[in-house]
DNA sequence: GCACCAGTTTGCGCCAGCGCAAATCGCCTG
DNA sequence: CAGGCGATTTGCGCTGGCGCAAACTGGTGC
């Protein structure tokens, strides 16, 4: 069954296609579900598919050999993922976890080949997103090796506000259930000293917070911690 | 003037590209020496060729706004770099240094739409570095969150061996000049403590180092040092 | 052959943040 | 509405490794 092409046309991934353009695109297309915390795909696995998320948020893990785990970043929507096979890997390099109930596109890999050389926007569009993904990847790099864990957390909570805020009467809250082990996993520190932390800012006023939620109440003072060593 | 299509004929790069394809890549190209210690290109420069070592090794460099750098990694000959173009970038995120005299091909970025489309197997391999650079920098971010020094500083030796490791009598040394200060750029700490650390592998007969120079001489202990807590 | 200098080694004190443990708190379920 | 469980908070002690400082050394240039 032919999806309909309004469903990605807004997208920035597909855009300046035209109606044929996109139906075409979207003949080889699934539309599929992900309930709450359920795997798109396990790190490992053999890839088959990659995915655009149409609604939701998702939260891409990597774990050792040893069983310590990250997350690597939050895909949100509009985004393009799961494209390890057009980077040459057999395998994902990590698992990604629906942080809420999602819906994705799915593409089989074999059709990569045809649909980037017939579409080269969505080719110089998906490599602009490894680019971009690089990219924060090395910044994290730099973070994790010249910054203390107060400023990692607080440019880890700016970087989620800035990417899923929504605006609140209090503030701008994350939009998707998020723990303090998650800060933790995406900060590398522990999930007590996140709370040690978030804790701490509450009292200050700059957050407000709750269970798996976060509200950035004085994002000035949030930036001054994370650039500098006050706020 | 046109350069002799057997000084890339060999590299993985363009295998399978006949002697009139290569001929045809070379003729945007420029072959370039650059000294040791001297920058190829310098972060935050705008992105205007993209390049191929032909005989060194490069350093690429990161500086945060206040000062602090690191090294992003060392690139060997073969490699394919400075592409910051293909994927979408105006300027470039890191400098480039020769870390000895180097050899270089340089291509303006105004010709790397068509190159690209006209031989796909360039613009996979292409695709494919960049895929594993990602995949070796989330690895790198495991890393920081997870090991300790030790195990960091054990695990960038023995990647810079598999890179560029060169066999002698002692045992296979890195070939090209790395100072403690260098491995403690890669690793996210200070050249005292990689000072310490190597003294304690040299007396426990597992490496042998002078100014600028480290030979493993005892790869398994190395091994187990870089995933465990004993050697 | 000597002086100089970048690179290296080493000692010492300190503290950010981890590990462990226990108490508390909200939500969700039955 | 009670119970239970996962999430969060908080206290406490310890230590890896950083910061600072000083001494040392092997190469290089003159």
């Amino acid at each position: 069954m032919q999806l309909d092409r309004s469903i990605i046309a807004r997208l920035s991934l597909f855009e300046g296609l035209g109606p044929a353009e996109l139906d075409s695109i979207l003949r080889d297309a699934r539309s599929v579900r992900f309930a709450k915390e359920t795997a798109i795909f396990e790190q490992e696995a053999e890839a088959r598919s990659f995915y655009v998320l149409l609604a939701g948020h998702i939260r891409v893990v990597r774990t050792t050999p040893d069983g310590r785990q990250m997350i690597a970043r939050y895909i949100s929507e509009g985004e393009i993922f799961g494209v390890a096979a057009a980077l040459g890997r057999l395998t994902y390099p990590a698992t990604a976890i629906a942080a809420v109930d999602c819906v994705v596109l799915v593409w089989p890999n074999a059709v990569w080949p045809d649909l980037s050389s017939r579409f080269p926007v969505l080719a110089a569009g998906t490599f602009k997103t490894v680019g971009a993904r690089l990219q924060d990847t090395q910044a994290r790099v730099m973070e994790l090796a010249t910054e203390q864990v107060e400023q990692r957390v607080a440019s880890a909570l700016l970087r989620l506000v800035k990417q899923t805020g929504r605006k609140t009467d209090a503030g701008i809250e994350i939009d998707f259930p998020i723990s303090r082990q998650d800060i933790a996993e995406m900060t590398g520190t522990t999930l007590h000293t996140v709370s040690r932390l978030l804790s701490g800012w509450e009292e200050r006023g700059i957050i407000v917070s709750g269970r798996q939620r976060v509200t950035i109440t004085d994002a000035h003072r949030l930036v001054m911690l994370a650039e500098h060593r006050d706020g």
